[in-house]
DNA sequence: ATACATTTTGGTATCGATTTCATAAAATTA
DNA sequence: TAATTTTATGAAATCGATACCAAAATGTAT
């Protein structure tokens, strides 16, 4: 591997002049700079990133956090963030935590080994209290994820009003007796304060008592991720002696599930059982059933996450962030 | 940020034992050894990553090359591949080309620049010759790519074969007429010998040929990647004096796209147009008609990409890679 | 022509780690 | 006990780049 001082060997020039050429400083006269360029081609010089970064260089780089990129919101999430990071001239680093605290940390710890310049979470795996010791190493955005009153730019859509609206719609399509499935695991949902799927949860409980509507605590479903999680959903449904007509379900993939199991099982939607989904992936407009679901504004968060991040690295610090709006899609099976 | 020199000051010793401690070398007494990792602990130090490097450190990192993460093919690649590696304790790095040279050349230049020891590359987007020139500087797998008598271990499906099985499906299954969509653009399938999607289409011509049919070439379509491009081709077939009576698509987003277009077009599936996919993503068996399609070993090959490398690395040269085998399913569009 | 300012260039300390070499201390052997 | 080997520790060179400072070359004003 040619280095700055093999460059400037064959220049015959000093390192201090190939490295003003490097970064294109003043200071340089267009013949040595040609000189200087010539020898770099002739040796297909590139930096080496590490030694300039141990001279205290940034490294153009951010780290963009997923639970797993086979997620197609997650995808498509980091998909727009990368778009606008390549702008700005950012590389992007993928960071896959499959659900792990670890891997989260180790994400983090690429601030600390100056690694990247700034991590944008798209989902929470540790306390707060263990993140924000990082910030002392570099710029932290939540994307899509909430929490309460933290000193980080959080850009994330209004999941209260989203599942007021999505629950609002159920309620005109006729249905009534409206199932509830969360990811979130049981003990949670009770404890946590405003977060993300309790915001979710009130806006879903909100709608229903405007309607002087009471919430059945049986219908409430934990845990749900899979589609297998919704064929599970479904057979509890299938043998409850006090069935719900509807089920608002906490991602496309789990009400896919839920529409294949009621297939199976000769329960008809939406006539006998009315699934909404929540994301709008892809395949959910082209399923047997297209899904009705409340579709996420994933680009414009990925957008907005990059955008935020450049700011804040910037020094911009952006306050009253805007959530963004969901909308509910009418299709067939609710 | 805490160098090893504060670590080595706190703990009253010097920057070379408590080197030696990082790297767990012998010669520490157990006294010695227990401060200097007190002192680690206390000042929450890691080992800056790029000064070792510097030194000749191996980055411990690979980069996976993909054209598009929203691609299921792709990222349930990535997925295996990733997970592979982690048990290798080798860091990956997802690098997407979008289908632009420079972003896949940009993945190469991290092994001159020393950011990875090694680049598995998932679709190839360069001339093999500038590809080659990195080899200097690291090594290169391929995956799912297939290109003749290269000097690097190659993991890939036999496309040959499945697309010869996948037609032979179709002729038992009574069509007769087929036609066949290609990502490929228009000149290139003519020139290539035997690459990575001309094999398919030998495959498909053999399979023909067996049967005594002959192809038409009115039913060759080219520079199919989206569900897009899958509406148009079933416009063009519809328009078609002379119609296939089945068609092959070059992935199941094309056979999707032309599974709903006939369904608009009141062309029923797979009575009056037989559809097969390739790939089976996760959607294709949730389609209003599920898709028949030939399934690719996306899993085994992401393991074994991941273990040809780290083999590569290790100095194994392996040979007599066999490719995996595609699988017919069959399902209702064809 | 002289003095002074400005542009161009080179020498070298520095970033944070590893590693070689020298030296000191301890352990082993004769 | 002396000689020798083994173990433990530190000093300093080094990796490849940047940046400060000094020196040389050039330009401008008097």
């Amino acid at each position: 591997m040619a280095t700055i001082s093999d460059v400037a060997k064959l220049a015959g020039l000093s390192v201090s002049t190939v490295s003003r050429v490097i970064n294109n400083s003043p200071h340089v006269s267009p013949k040595k700079r040609a000189l200087v360029k010539g020898a770099m081609d002739q040796l297909g010089y590139v930096p080496l990133p590490a030694a300039r970064q141990l001279r205290g260089s940034s490294s153009k780089s951010l780290a963009v956090v997923v639970p797993r990129i086979v997620n197609p919101f997650f995808s498509y999430l980091i998909d727009s963030i990368e778009r606008t990071l390549i702008n700005a001239e950012f590389n992007t680093i993928i960071v896959q935590t499959f659900g792990n605290k670890n891997q989260e940390l180790g994400a983090l710890e690429l601030l600390k080994k100056q690694q990247v310049d700034g991590v944008i979470l798209c989902s929470i795996e540790n306390q707060w209290s263990v993140i924000k010791e990082y910030l002392k190493y570099g710029k932290i955005v939540l994307a899509n994820e909430y929490l309460k009153d933290l000193p980080i730019p959080m850009i994330y859509a209004n999941q209260y009003k989203g599942l007021k609206s999505g629950t609002e719609y159920l309620l005109k399509q006729g249905f009534s007796r409206i199932a509830y499935a969360t990811g979130r695991k049981k003990l949670s949902i009770a404890l946590l304060g405003s977060d993300f799927d309790s915001d979710r949860f009130h806006g879903f409980q909100d709608a229903l008592q405007e309607a002087k509507l009471s919430f059945n605590s049986n219908w409430l479903f934990y845990d749900a991720h899979t589609e297998e999680d919704g064929n599970e959903i479904l057979m509890e449904i299938k043998n409850m002696t006090n069935k719900p007509d509807a089920i608002i379900a906490g991602s496309d993939e789990v009400a896919a599930g839920i529409v294949e199991a009621a297939r199976n099982n000769g329960i008809s939607v939406p006539s006998q059982l009315g699934v909404l989904g929540i994301d709008d992936q892809p395949m959910s407009s082209k399923l047997n059933i297209p899904l009705s679901t409340i579709r996420q504004p994933v680009n414009e968060m990925g957008v907005k996450a990059a955008q935020l991040m450049i700011a804040e690295l910037n020094g911009d610090i952006e306050r009253n962030i805007k959530p963004l709006d969901l909308k509910v899609i009418s299709r067939n099976s609710a």
